[in-house]
DNA sequence: CCCCCCCC
């Protein structure tokens, strides 16, 4: 069943001779500890493969099939197949095999054990610091504790005329200045800050602009351009000189080799790029143009659900393939802290699950999206910034990469023939909520604690948040006040003989309207909270309406009146709600209104808590 | 060293 001896071919025999697709057992899985990493989608596996005779404890899983370890495709003891890999020299004679693609041959639980009786070949032979296999059997994870990998400086110089490098890349030239040794293309995923003597060749799949900025540290230019080979991808960023010096050379699509730059943790925040690192090109950088023909793949995506995106917290970057169902008109907005004027479009995306989201395009994005409106073009957008505006929905910045109508994507491809066989007919659940409704009850959701310990309301506008809570107290006494009897003027009125004057309308009347202002405590897990509830969010929790309370009150039937909020207590809503601070007597403190209240749906509410557990366990 | 990406 395994390719017996194919692990010493690829250790000690060049490339041509390396056997294809061989079959390995997997002995071991261990994730990569990375410092900084947050979230998911960082990480690296270092996997133990075995071929029944020998063991290689150096392989790694290249990121983009970093699923299949989570979602357990892959386990110990299972049978795959390497479709498509790498080996690479390490530290003159220790080489890491990187697996690009593979097939799962038969599955971990399927596996009684260890096939084989493999020995360990230590092909670290000039260092003592991998232990020797001691491999129970019966398949447990086998990794020794403290391997070569685990995140130290892990890569030495490479030297030439060995492994994949040189024979896989043969016909490249090294780059490395006059004196310097021969250097080896690495694979991007081998790349750590605590070794510098690389080149890597890498294809540029994204390219920003310049960008110039100005602040209280100083001021400056930077771009930034995505680079991609077989085994992973990482983002360069280039500061000033390094403008000048690369900015025109690194086109999109075109291949390079880049050596000689520095390394610094990637912060996630900013890209959706898997890598632990960034590169930054400084004054010694050397970028040189690829001439060879080769098979780089293009951008790396790593789409998510357009239906799975309440998973994702406001903020959060995502990739998302989806189709174009409808377009707005480019609209100009004012921003609230600049004053500038800024175009912006909304569009309707569309996927497979059969949601869509609201994507807003801002600047010369919305503009030059003229060319698409009235056809239905995939995009695939790769960094694209989850909002939480009614419900869910998407900014496309700057910095998201956005391909229209991509041919590489081969999804793109099959969304299409979809839409037009499935998509176009089906039921589409929007996750932004229609226009009118437009964020009356947002997915925002906070516990009443958070309202005050994240300090909400500081801004002018104040700030919304949606809670689950229970009504637990309302102040029944002055919850009525006699307001203005016309239709929109809703300002109190003043009783003067028997008449009624507003003092807005400047017009007296000879009726008046009941009207609700009702102080609500609210109460959940974590604490409670006062709420301002006006007419028709009163109306709403109380079951009925002013004019009846009015009526009630009017003929002193305290004791219907009573049972009214009696029935209306201990019970449990969404309400939508507006914190604001505000200043009465050089007393500062917040204010909360509610300005919505929608019934409790238990499944949409599991779906919520689900999603937000799901939340957890990324953490 | 950027990392702002706006509005309802």
């Amino acid at each position: 069943m395994l390719t017996g001896g194919a692990i010493q071919d690829i250790l000690s025999k060049p490339v041509e001779q390396h056997p294809e697709k061989p079959v390995f057992q997997i002995l071991g899985i261990k994730k990569i500890q990375t410092k900084g990493s947050e979230g998911a989608g960082n990480d690296r596996y270092r996997l133990v493969l075995s071929d029944g005779v020998n063991i290689h404890t150096s392989a790694m899983l290249a990121t983009q099939l970093n699923d299949l370890v989570i979602s357990k495709q892959i386990e110990v003891k299972a049978v795959i197949r390497l479709d498509k890999y790498i080996c690479n020299i390490i530290q003159e004679t220790r080489k890491v095999l990187i697996v690009l693609e593979m097939t799962v041959i038969k599955p971990g639980n399927e596996v009684p054990g260890r096939i084989g009786e493999p020995k360990n070949i230590n092909a670290d032979s000039n260092s003592d610091r991998q232990q020797p296999q001691q491999n129970g059997s019966g398949g447990q994870n086998s990794m020794s504790g403290g391997g070569t990998m685990s995140g130290g400086p892990v890569l030495g110089g490479a030297s030439r005329g060995a492994g994949l490098a040189s024979a896989t890349y043969g016909s490249h030239q090294p780059l490395a200045s006059k004196g310097d040794s021969a250097r080896a293309v690495y694979p991007i995923m081998s790349l750590t800050p605590y070794q510098n003597r690389w080149t890597i060749r890498a294809r540029v799949t994204s390219k920003s602009n310049i960008r110039t900025w100005s602040n209280s540290k100083g001021e400056g230019r930077v771009f930034n351009v995505d680079l991609v080979d077989e085994s992973g991808e990482i983002r360069a960023t280039g500061f000033n000189d390094a403008v000048d010096k690369f900015y025109e050379l690194l086109e999109v699509n075109k291949v390079f080799y880049v050596s000689k730059c520095s390394l610094r943790t990637a912060n996630k925040q900013y890209s959706t790029i898997k890598n632990d690192y960034e590169m930054y090109l400084n004054n010694d950088s050397i970028i040189e143009v690829c001439e060879d023909r080769c098979n780089l793949p293009t951008l790396q995506y790593n789409f998510v659900q357009i239906g799975d995106l309440g998973n994702f917290n406001a903020d959060s970057l995502v990739d998302i393939l989806g189709l174009v169902i409808s377009c707005d008109d480019v609209t100009q907005i004012t921003t609230k802290t600049t004053n500038r004027q800024v175009s912006k479009r909304d569009i309707t995306l569309l996927d497979r699950s059969e949601k869509s989201v609201r994507a807003t395009l801002w600047g010369d994005d919305a503009e030059k999206f003229d060319e698409h409106v009235g056809k239905n073009p995939v995009l695939a957008l790769k960094g694209v910034k989850v909002s939480e505006f009614g419900g869910r929905s998407l900014s496309i910045l700057n910095s998201t990469n956005m391909r229209v109508n991509p041919t590489e994507v081969k999804e793109a491809h099959n969304l299409v023939g979809w839409y037009e066989n499935v998509g176009k007919n089906s039921t589409i659940e929007s996750l932004s909520g229609n226009r009118s409704e437009g964020g009356a009850m947002g997915a925002d959701y906070k516990t009443l604690s958070q309202i005050t310990n994240e300090q909400l309301g500081m801004g002018p506008k104040g700030d919304y948040t949606t809670v689950k809570a229970t009504v637990v107290f309302m102040k029944k006494e002055n919850c009525l006040y006699k307001a203005c009897p016309s239709a929109d003027c809703n300002k109190k009125v003043i009783e003067e003989g028997d008449g009624y004057r507003c003092e807005k309308c400047d017009k007296s009347y000879t009726d008046f309207k009941y009207r609700l202002l009702l102080q609500t405590n609210l109460a959940d897990f974590t604490g409670n909270q006062w709420v301002t509830f006006f007419q028709e969010t009163a109306e709403n929790i109380l079951n009925t309406t002013a004019e009846r309370l009015g009526q009630l009150k009017d003929s002193g039937d305290d004791t219907a009146f009573d049972q009214l909020f009696l029935e209306a207590s201990f019970k449990q809503h969404i309400f939508r709600i507006r914190a604001k601070m505000e200043t009465y007597n050089d007393e500062t403190r917040l204010k909360c209104t509610c300005v919505n209240v929608a019934a409790l749906d238990f499944k949409k509410e599991c779906r919520r808590l689900l999603g937000e557990i799901k939340k957890l366990k990324m953490l």
